[in-house]
Formats: structure tokens, C-alpha cells, sequence
DNA sequence: GGTGCCATTATTGTTGACAATAATGTAGAC
DNA sequence: GTCTACATTATTGTCAACAATAATGGCACC
């Protein structure tokens, strides 16, 4: 058996978290985790380490790792630098367009209706977050690239976080919506898709009030 | 002798490349840098990741780290989301704001005057970096704050690399005048002063053209 | 019976040695 | 003399054992 990459841990792990098995606040034990993938203590460090950069895990010295719990305020906040980082993409993005790309980009959508139809929770939530990690680097600006990686993954969690049910929130059509607008080169249009999309994003979470159950004792006094 | 944390290391290091006695890319041994610090090379390599993640070196496999060269394209880039950022945070900071917090703001900029007048270079450098990182921390918004960290970082990075002296750029006036705004309750005018001081600290670069010599034989070529 | 203290255990942090890989230098053939 | 193939060296990548730390449970004491 092939021993497992740092990135293909992180994003299996990245995966769970979205899937909501593995819950805010629960613990990630390195010994744990190098059983269940079959590698070394060091590898998994190194995993959980890129998933603290993410927002995904915090770390707390000589205590370990555990599943991040955002807060209310933490999703308005991502959400709001997300919107301005995703316009600014856009922008980019209309001066670097070509037909290979446009294809590439209609693929992307295409292969998201699929997993869509035939209900494939993993391959939906790869896709609609890739989508906007690949707007970013057909933008090519390497910065606003990681970016927009960097609040993918932590919008994934805050979806993960404060979402009512497993369904995923960010289906093909809207991300084809923009495109379209693309296409046409309507910068303008394209924003407010994209805005609109957010917008959608994010109201279909709960973001009122704090509904998550404490995870443990401590979470419910401290 | 005590043994130096990981941030510890990785603060001189980015004091190193600030100063320009580190240049864009420069190589960055595993060993070397173990010895120089005085610590294991596990513990270099954990500083290395965190600085890559900052955007200060870039990695690759078994090729090991150098120093980053920032082009042009990602100085404006980061530039422009920048100032989208901190103007971000001045909107959440005016109504953070305490008569404490403001002491302590001003009592920054006191210390940033200090070290201007007695020309000291390293002290210039984290405090005039440190206002701005000050400032989203008082924001009590931690994801703006990370990345506000992150793009202070990058920042310094471009500066080394497309400013033409030893000269800092970010003089304590300009940060007074946005801090008198914020006292005054005048966010609009406290928004302006900050972009007309991120101009001026852009402006003072040469990003017209990538002016830096190559730093390999490679480069020249490549 | 509750509470504070100490021993035990589980978990993370650190280190040095070893393996894998890429760069460098060298010798031989043409 | 130049080029290619090979051996050598330098450097990074990986791992497993060891040390340090914090959580757990038991015991005496109040």
C-alpha cells in the first residue's frame, strides 16, 4: 500500500470536516490519526500544522489539536473579506479570460451538475469549493490564490459549523450563472452574480445565534 | 543559553530579509541555518514552513528553501488587497475603540518616534509593521488579524525587494494622523489617511519594472 | 464524604540517526 | 576537446526512540 501525502491527508481530513463527521471541537490525536492513515507521527504533525494555517484545527501547546469552533462573528468576518477577495478576483480574471480557459471553466460546472445528480456529497463538496479556488488562479495572481484556498476551507467549516442538515449550499447553477456573464464579458454582472451567490452562501446558515451543542463538559462551562 | 521558539527564529530571520542582509533569492540550508540558531533541524524546518506560509521563502521538493521574489503583478496584488483589508479593519476597529486602546496606540507610534530618531533600524521595522498589525488586533477580529499579519509580511518582503535604500517607508507621522481621525470619531477621514499612507508607501518602491539583479546564474537564464 | 496531594498514564515535543534524492565532480570513450 | 555515464557528495525527507508535559486516578487527610 502507497503511504499517503501530507496534502492527501490534509484533504481527507479537510473532507470529513466539511462532511461533518468530524465535528468543531473534537480532539485529533496525533497518535490516532497516524493509525488510521498509516504514517508516521511526524507526517501527521506536519498535516495538522497546514490545517491550523487553514483555520481548520487549532492548536494548543503540550494539549494537541482539535476540530476549530468558529464563532458567529468569525463567519460575518470571512465572509465579508471573501466577497471583496472574490469581486477583486473577478476583475482580474475578465482581462486573463481565453477559449481554453472559458472550456475548462464550463467543465468544472458541468462535472459539479453530475456529482449533483447522482447525489455524490464528497465529489459536491470537492467541486463547489474548487470552482472558486479556480476562478482565483485563472485570475493568475498568485497571492489572491491562496487566498481564496485559505477562505474556501474556512468557509467550508463555518458551513459545516452552522449549516442545518448535510445538504450542500452552493450548487452549479449559480456558479454557471457567472460564467455566463463571464462569457459575455459583463464584469459588472459577473460581480453581482458572484455577490448574489455569496450572499446565498450564507444565509442559508443559521448565523443568528449560536446553535452548536458543546462538544464536551468543558466547552459548556468554559 | 536558552534555546530559541520557532517564532522566535523566524522573526529574525524575517528581520533578516527586511534589512536586506537576506536577499530575494537566496538560499536557505537546512544545516546552516540549524547552527547559526543554535537549534535542531526539526525545529528549522518548522520555522521554514511557517515562513513559506507567510510568503517569505519558497519550498521545493528536495531542492530545499530560498528567499521569495516577489514579481511586479504580486507586489500590486497584494498591495491592492491590502488596502481593501485595512480598510476593513478601520470599520470594525471605530467601534472597538476605548479610551485604553487609544492610549495604547499612541503610546506605539511614541515608541515608533523613538526609534526613528534614534535611527534604529530593526526597531523601525517591527514597529512600523507592528502598527498595522496592532490595529487589527484591537479590530477583535482574529481572521483579519492573521491575515493582516500575513499580508504586513508580505509587504516587508516587497519592500526589501523593490525598494531602492536601506531607508524605511513607513513613517510614525502618517500613522498618527490616522490614529487623530479614529479619535475624532472621523472614520471616513481615518479610511483616507490610511490609503493615501499605503500609496505613499507603494509609490516609494519601483514597481515599474523588475529591477532586481539575478540572484543565480539560473536566474539569468530561466 | 469531600478535598487536596502525589503517582500513574497518556499525549505531545524533541532529537539524532538513517534513507532518498538531486547536484557535483570525474573518468573514459569518441 | 567534448560529451556521456558513473561515482561521489551534499542536502533534504523520513522515521522511531526518548524526554517533557499535562490529564487521570487513587490515596490519605481533614
Amino acid at each position: 500500500m502507497e503511504t499517503l501525502t501530507v496534502e492527501q491527508i490534509a484533504e481527507r481530513i479537510w473532507l470529513s470536516i466539511a462532511e461533518r463527521r468530524l465535528r468543531p471541537g473534537m480532539r485529533l490525536k496525533e497518535t490516532e490519526l497516524a493509525e488510521v492513515f498509516a504514517v508516521s507521527r511526524a507526517r501527521v504533525r506536519q498535516v495538522l500544522a497546514m490545517l491550523e494555517r487553514d483555520g481548520l484545527v487549532v492548536i494548543e501547546s503540550h494539549k494537541g489539536a482539535v476540530v476549530a469552533k468558529p464563532g458567529v462573528e468569525d463567519a460575518k468576518d470571512i465572509f465579508h473579506v471573501r466577497s471583496a477577495v472574490e469581486q477583486r478576483v473577478l476583475e482580474r480574471l475578465i482581462g486573463q479570460l481565453d477559449a481554453a480557459k472559458m472550456v475548462e471553466m464550463f467543465e468544472h460546472v458541468a462535472r459539479e451538475r453530475i456529482a449533483n445528480n447522482s447525489n455524490n456529497q464528497r465529489e459536491i463538496i470537492k467541486l463547489s469549493g474548487g470552482f472558486h479556488v479556480m476562478l482565483a488562479e485563472m485570475a493568475e495572481a498568485e497571492f489572491l490564490c491562496s487566498l481564496m484556498r485559505d477562505l474556501v476551507s474556512r468557509t467550508s467549516l463555518i458551513s459545516a459549523a452552522f449549516r442545518d442538515s448535510n445538504q450542500h449550499n452552493c450548487g452549479p447553477d449559480e456558479h454557471e450563472l457567472i460564467l455566463l456573464h463571464l462569457k459575455n464579458g459583463d464584469l459588472q454582472a459577473a460581480k453581482k452574480a458572484m455577490a448574489d451567490h455569496l450572499e446565498h452562501v450564507e444565509s442559508a446558515l443559521r448565523l443568528a445565534q449560536d446553535r452548536e451543542p458543546p462538544r464536551s463538559l468543558r466547552d459548556a462551562l468554559v
